[in-house]
DNA sequence: AATGAACTGTTCGGAAATGAACTATCATAC
DNA sequence: GTATGATAGTTCATTTCCGAACAGTTCATT
């Protein structure tokens, strides 16, 4: 990995300085959000009598507008470990949130569509009072409308980064 | 929960929808960077030979200045339960990587301090390649400084919003 | 100073998450 | 066609994590 050219009076060392304080704020500052934020999910998942991956993993399927999705492709987004996966999936479908078939031609894929039941336990879930988004909601009041467009900006730049930069290299 | 006032010509109905709408989208946006930040933050751990608490632990310490913080401290910024930190920092003892002694005037409290090898192990994966903060320096690049600060002063109004907010009500 | 309540951290049993081995399906080459 | 390798998901053994009960310490009240 190299280093980007050093402005003029300026060591490497006090760059590389400068860069690693940077990283190191930068990493901080999405702590302080994402642990309240993670600390949230938690609460609510275990609530409403879900583990934290099947709380994920119902939000995933449920930002695909159609609400399905085959099994791999969760796993791609979410990061989640097959088995574990494997066994979150089978609660939801077990609890009748989820239905599962396979592809229509490639059986060894598995469609997940969230089911009526699966809908209207999300609904409840996220109107209920004390949720994730009612907290959320008052939250973003705290930031002007400026600030949220930015912010969102930010985030995909940096996300469409920290994406295209782990696809190629080995975190397995 | 009370809703706000409603603005002139907006259904309540349409408002609700409208901040549904934005609740989840900032949602969306931070899991989708955290996804990866969770990700690499896990490699790092392991690939060190620490359990994601024991790191999460030892950088919550070394953000400190002082590289000593009691337990207690580092339980309220982490939110760790108190038996997994309990295990993690006696993992992180016997790797001497952590020293423990019971604070002065209150023998309840454990003070934890990183030692010399803990600080050359933090140096050394820091600046291993590949690492989390290689990554974040070069990530850092896609925003322009003013998206820089602007994030960083979004992100401190949202966390110390929702650290307010749970600090009173009830997630234990 | 004795009692009880609140607090800090440890221990332990059970639950959740994971890696590795496995099954079934599909794709490619021969 | 069938042999080989790759892919998607499941199963199982192990590890990791966490809630609850616990032990020791401090604080407040009497």
């Amino acid at each position: 990995m190299n280093y980007h050219t050093v402005e003029k009076g300026e060591s490497l060392m006090d760059n590389d300085n400068h860069k690693l304080a940077r990283s190191t704020q930068l990493l901080r500052s999405f702590w302080s959000v994402q642990k309240n934020i993670v600390r949230f999910v938690q609460k609510i998942a275990v609530e409403n009598g879900l583990s934290v991956p099947q709380y994920t993993i119902l939000m995933t399927i449920t930002l695909n507008k159609e609400m399905k999705m085959t099994q791999k492709k969760v796993g791609e987004q979410t990061f989640l470990p097959k088995s574990t996966l494997s066994h979150a999936v089978d609660g939801l479908a077990q609890e009748g949130f989820l239905s599962r078939q396979q592809v229509e031609g490639n059986r060894r894929e598995m469609e997940l569509t969230v089911t009526e039941k699966g809908k209207e336990f999300l609904k409840k879930m996220h109107l209920q009072d004390g949720g994730i988004h009612q907290l959320f909601q008052t939250a973003i009041d705290q930031l002007t409308d400026k600030q949220y467009e930015e912010l969102l900006e930010s985030h995909l730049l940096l996300s469409t980064y920290l994406e295209s930069q782990t696809a190629g290299n080995g975190v397995k």
